[in-house]
DNA sequence: TTGAAAGCGCTAACAA
DNA sequence: TTGTTAGCGCTTTCAA
């Protein structure tokens, strides 16, 4: 039978067993200070026969520093967040640190709560995509305490951290004026907005900036956006029937815009049950180059945004900022790119 | 300008403003011990008034648990293993727990470093979907020191611990042999193996399953599977590309297994770019029910394995197990099952 | 090169 | 009800 909690050897341990004291041991053992070669040796010999392992969070205890960020976001499940996270392990890794995922579910509640969690393991810093833009005081009073924060992916103004995201006002004004270009005139987006699981209603820039640059295009195109074009939903099958209700109207839209990776799934799949063809009855087009966008017919002509190097430059720029952490708070505007495939027909 | 590092207040920064000792703070902060009433309010706002948040770094270091599970996984941006991961966190979460994950890429020394890393952290437990079922030495000396492991979607049965799973070998041949029922013969699955990021061939359970499954179920049907016929590929432009010649060949194949989601991907690819028609010229199935099965055309017929609840019931056992240490080592087999769609044809 | 001792922030046993 | 004390495993002065 195994032992019922793990006791790993310390540094005591080690150090008796080697007969040296417990400083030369530890010296020994981290590398630091000076050893004679010969102790040393036998330091190591006694820690492998022990199966010593360093205890970090002792460690972390004395030096303050524990080598692991926190990152809190709306949900790992969603394959942009996946992305984006493996983009900031893989770059936080290289420097030897490591990362604590909380899901917020878009709840700030959640947020709250895993916020207090992440400084209560007192990480050395935080990778965050908040989940509203109008309820952030938990952020600021961990900002204003000396908590490291980087905003990913969508950001609150008021709050004084680097930011790492895409432009996604101009990606969303550019891919729909591309389909105004093509001769369409009624384009409708499912509503770009965001419920937490805890019901309330969330402003998140990201979202807001698509519906912007969505309605920006339109306007400035002298394009009218009629009533119920952009119907309000989350989950995909919400979406679906949402737009399938759309596509029943009399003046249902030519082009449908899918903000994100759901929205696109929940569109498409209205655009099915209503036995409608892409693009020769209706254009759709959409934001996220997910995998499976190219395996649908026909392929899907999107937005893609770099959700690895979201995460890969967030954590560059932890990194950094840990090393400098008076130099001026920056925004770091990754690019966006229109890739264009055939769901898209012109209008004559 | 913020403070370099959080300087967070201590229990003395409270107990000295509330006018308390040290260990009247934490009762009072802590809710345990007694307290009187008035005390308790005083020390209470002192803390607030500081912004006191409880290091749990030095709780962990006396209790000698740090409410920290790690996860140890291939790549949380597949979305297979997201899924789970969102599983395992809210499962643990209920608990108030917290999951550290790393990804190892299917590599066994990614995997050793991980594991060291966070037993170094200390974490009460661990999730594993190990790398290779003849490399594990590691995982084995993590055990022998009395850490808590289990393993999910895989395992190596040499280690005795709990384990969650599907019956990969039974689903696939289950799937396998309705395809054959439907008439066909000449049915090809790209080789499930798996080569780390390390260059090294890795056994894994759940992949050599699901081959066995479909060498089983073909040869229990008296059909032989010619050569060439399980090209080998891991990623999905290797598959496309290794599926491509098949399908070039005179007696290509009337079917097509993909036995998780990068291989659908990488057979739609080559079927698209051959120009074949699903399922009129070819049928194809697969393993794994991703969002964007129901999205191509056709609709494709897969198995469906619950990932969230793999994650889930990992979870749950890990935290069961944490109670009763003692308890024999048990396997959870979660229930697999067959999603008939539209991309298979029966062959007359 | 080595050792002794202090201390990180907390919990927990024991006294008062 | 409150306070004193020790100690978790480590790093880090300071002395020897």
């Amino acid at each position: 039978m195994r032992p019922v909690s793990p006791s790993r050897a310390s540094v005591s341990d080690v150090a008796r067993k080697a007969g040296v004291s417990r400083a030369t041991a530890a010296r020994a053992l981290g590398d630091y200070g000076s050893v004679s070669d010969s102790t040393k040796e036998s330091v190591r010999k006694a820690a492998a026969d022990l199966g010593y392992s360093p205890n970090s969070i002792a460690r972390s205890m004395v030096t303050g520093k524990t080598r692991t960020f926190g990152a809190l976001v709306a949900d790992v499940a969603n394959p942009f967040f996946a992305k984006l996270m493996r983009g900031f392990s893989d770059g936080v890794r290289k420097e030897g640190y490591n990362v604590i995922l909380m899901n917020t579910d878009e709840s700030v509640s959640s947020e709250v709560n895993a916020l207090g969690v992440l400084i209560g393991k007192r990480v050395d810093g935080l990778l965050v995509a908040p989940a509203s833009a109008d309820r952030y005081e938990h952020l600021q009073s961990a900002l204003d305490h000396g908590q490291l924060i980087v905003q990913v992916d969508r950001f609150i103004p008021e709050l004084e951290t680097d930011v790492v995201v895409v432009d996604n006002y101009e990606a969303s004004y550019l891919a729909v004026s591309r389909v105004i270009n093509a001769g369409h005139t009624r384009i409708a987006a499912p509503l770009l907005r965001s419920t937490g699981a805890d019901g309330h209603f969330n402003i998140v820039s990201t979202m807001d900036d698509r519906t912007r640059g969505y309605l920006n295009a339109m306007s400035d195109a002298g394009l009218e956006v009629p009533r119920g074009y952009q119907p309000p939903g989350r989950q995909r099958s919400e979406v679906a029937q949402a737009v399938g209700g759309l596509l029943r109207r009399a003046d249902r839209p030519t082009a449908l815009f899918g903000a994100d990776d759901t929205f696109m799934l929940g569109i498409i799949d209205a655009v099915r049950s209503e036995k409608l063809g892409i693009p020769e009855d209706i254009s759709v087009f959409g934001f996220d180059d997910t995998e499976w966008t190219t395996v649908v017919t026909p392929p899907l002509s999107v937005i893609s945004q770099p959700a690895y190097d979201l995460g890969l430059r967030s954590a560059q720029v932890l990194l950094q900022r840990l090393k400098s952490p008076y130099a001026e708070a920056q925004s770091h505007i990754l690019p966006t790119s229109w890739v264009e495939r055939d769901s898209i027909a012109p209008i004559a």
